[in-house]
DNA sequence: GTGAAAGCGCTAACAA
DNA sequence: TTGTTAGCGCTTTCAC
């Protein structure tokens, strides 16, 4: 089998706490011995065995990552930054995909635990509230991706969506649009999405607009889903001169329904979208969109969990990176 | 701290290898005790450490799966294969992403086997000789994605790609086209996408159509490098009337070039793609490119590392799944 | 500065 | 059928 510590020791004509002490350098070495022992560890080609380790330690150098797609591109660039400062600290990645599930996401958060993970970043688009609870009370440090509400006790790093929507609605009010349509995503209280709902609302109020209860629709972040929602929009007659998706991926099955129903985007409906993913700017007409620093929301997720592991001091609980409007070919102003 | 087997034992009043027994059902324990330990159990809340299972029998439930990029949707999907037949049989993901570099797929692949995993689900860009010689003498079993070289000796699932791109081209051929260019991967030897290349060229002399070396060029799957290729075919003046991108994305890539300098697709130039990523019916011009189940080839390779695991026979060491030529917006017939 | 020994939580002979 | 015991490979007291 694999060799073992007791193996080196044995090589070394020492003792097995010896080596265990040249590993990690935990307890002064005699020089002269540290040699002999480094140079049976180069020949042997030893590794440590981490399962032993993290046995006797409690620790496993592990860090749970919970989802709820890994085909969204959003979330991959999110995990490209958790996985990168990973990398940097020593700290692996166990890899869960609830598809948004309550019942996978309990699931996995015992199995997270179970395996000794060190931390655990969770990412869902409905945090529901027996999530929460459940998050309060777990013993290992927890980092919410995309949860600015500070009402929860649980640390999370995200822009401010409703500062953000605020300000889409606002760009798209100022461009002369009165009936503005959202396309947000599930009804539920806990969806994420709520925040984004909010800034759209407190916009149109601060404009004196009227909220058009017919124009808010809820999608569940797919394209097809979208899509259907402005082809009703149209059946119904109601179609809007401006439509604000919660997220680029509906936007755009958005205007491929304008498209494919003869509208031209953004002269007949401006359409914008939210999280500027990479799509956003090479599908054509080039979106209007709320630039996220996707890369950045996982990077810093990391990094917060790795300092609470370390027992350091977190300067806030709730992290919020900046955000930006970007403004390219989807939208426009009417007269 | 955590509830052990230990405190099991001892409020069910039984020693712990009749908890044990009882846990993993490897010996029969009689009905009454069964009941008393479970129920305590079920008190406790009682979870077995995987930690410590792992050290005793030397497996973990986890598989080691290497990826070279994370936000990539095509491998987002395979990812989504994986985990859920993983999910399904009760197997982890220890997530590690590469950049396709060589010595991040060295260390990684060490780092798996030190961390026990029981099988490496491993994809790149480029299988480097010194990977080849690396995986072939590991003692865990190994799945590759996406590549269908017998030569190798390790196992893989992918689509018959010689055949795909031979198709494609044979297409664009018999649709008017002579000059065809082709975007495919790096330079290398080894990299991926060879075997699209190789296809390319059979297709275009079985034809007996001239190769135009100026015509094929190397990309590193982004769009944004694929753009810049044609762009060169415009500046050097030497733009083709089809061509044949290796992924998707690059197909887009080259399609948004054209259209950056006026060219209409598919009347001046057609683009055709590979893959058939969802975005690619989402684009407009809908792409022309070859479909692979994308979702299926990570769930039969992780059935594969699976049925290895187990001791099962694998019917076959290279997997391959079949693909369609699907014909959409961005491809035309010329006179 | 070094080694012996206990123990992390569990499984699997081996006895009884 | 059940319990006792010896490890799995490692870290860490505790003596020396």
């Amino acid at each position: 089998m694999s060799i073992t510590i007791k193996d080196v020791a044995k090589k070394a004509g020492v003792s097995i706490s010896t080596v265990s002490r040249v590993i990690n350098g935990s307890k002064p070495v005699s020089n002269e011995i540290r040699q002999k022992v480094l140079k049976v560890i180069e020949e042997t080609g030893y590794m440590p065995n981490p399962v032993a380790r993290s046995l006797v330690m409690k620790k496993s150098q592990l860090i749970g990552v919970v989802v709820p797609d890994l085909s969204n591109v959003f979330i991959g660039e999110i995990l490209n930054g958790i996985e990168e400062i990973g990398k940097m600290y020593d700290y692996d990645i166990l890899l869960c995909n609830t598809y948004g599930q309550l019942e996978q996401e309990l699931r996995y958060l015992n199995l997270l635990k179970a395996k000794q993970v060190e931390g655990i970043i969770f990412m869902t688009w409905n945090l529901q509230e027996k999530l929460v609870e459940y998050l309060e009370k777990i013993e290992v440090p927890v980092a919410l991706i995309n949860r600015n509400t500070s009402k929860l006790h649980t640390p999370s790093v995200s822009i401010d969506n409703f500062k953000a929507a605020y300000e889409m609605t606002e760009f798209l009010i100022k461009n002369g649009h009165k009936r503005i349509a959202l396309i947000r995503s599930s009804m539920d209280q806990n969806a994420f999405g709520l925040d984004q709902y909010n800034g759209y609302k407190k916009a149109l109020d601060d404009h004196g607009l009227e909220i058009h209860e017919e124009l808010i629709r809820y999608g569940n972040w797919k394209m097809e889903n979208s899509y259907q929602i402005v082809k009703d929009f149209i059946d119904e007659n109601i179609l809007p001169t401006a439509i604000f998706a919660a997220s680029d991926e509906m936007a755009i099955g958005a205007i491929n329904c304008l498209l494919d129903n003869g509208y031209k985007v953004p002269e007949d409906v401006s359409v914008v979208g939210f999280n500027d993913i990479k799509l956003a700017s090479i599908y054509r007409p080039k979106l209007t969109t709320i630039h996220q620093p996707i890369y950045d929301i996982g990077a810093v997720a990391m990094r917060m969990i790795i300092k609470k592991i370390n027992g350091e001091e977190v300067d806030s609980n709730v992290v919020t990176l900046p955000h930006e409007l970007i403004v390219r070919e989807s939208s426009k102003c009417i007269e």
